[in-house]
DNA sequence: CAGTATCCCATAAGATACTG
DNA sequence: CAGTATCTTATGGGATACTG
């Protein structure tokens, strides 16, 4: 995860995309902007389609780019909750700006947000 | 191109993700942003590590989205001028918030953008 | 409940050759 | 020069079963 592959080696943009990369993690990280603070069933049902599979793969993941903080209480049954770091939250103004966009792309008519 | 299978269906979000989804749709526009008007060969070595197929796909289909304009000269050799619509123009914001994300973020010294 | 591990398949993406 | 077409490979991602 601390490795870049990219090609386009001195981009900011490209860097921006290859830690966001993938279907899941800008809506993930969405999803908790809205939500503050969830577990993880609260987050897999926020996120309707994803995959058990996928959703913990990318939760590692943004935990490993600590964009998201996972507290764990020991207890049984487990309980495991997750939210943004600071460093994740300075993505909100753009997934905002996205919402914005999808809202006046939309095909459909009166999309919420 | 006009059917957008999302399982998040009401998120103008997960609408904006699935347009701009992919590896290089976001990278094209910027490239684009920044140069005004390329053509196809120029727009090839502005994005180091595109292939011919990858850059010809995404652009039909940006193309299709109404995203960018196609300007063909029939002369020959072919020449073909690729430039943003307004629609696109309206992405450059977050382009820009992604570059400042970037540089922020960056591990390493000194990004250019 | 919150994960891991495994298997499998669909699609993304690369390499290469060919064409107007 | 600016593409298309074809083939192959790598990766993303789904389904399912198992565990602390």
């Amino acid at each position: 995860m601390t490795e870049y592959k990219l090609t386009h080696h001195d981009c900011p943009v490209t860097y921006t995309l290859s830690v966001l990369g993938g279907k899941w993690k800008w809506l993930i990280i969405y999803t908790l902007s809205g939500e503050g603070t969830l577990r993880y069933g609260e987050l897999k049902r926020n996120l309707p389609g994803i995959t058990h599979k996928m959703l913990s793969q990318e939760l590692k993941g943004l935990e490993a780019e600590q964009l998201i903080d996972r507290k764990e209480y020991h207890q049984i049954p487990p309980k495991v909750e997750y939210s943004l770091t600071k460093k994740a939250q300075t993505l909100i103004p753009i997934l905002d700006l996205m919402c914005d966009w999808g809202k006046t792309n939309w095909p459909k008519a009166n999309p919420g947000c």
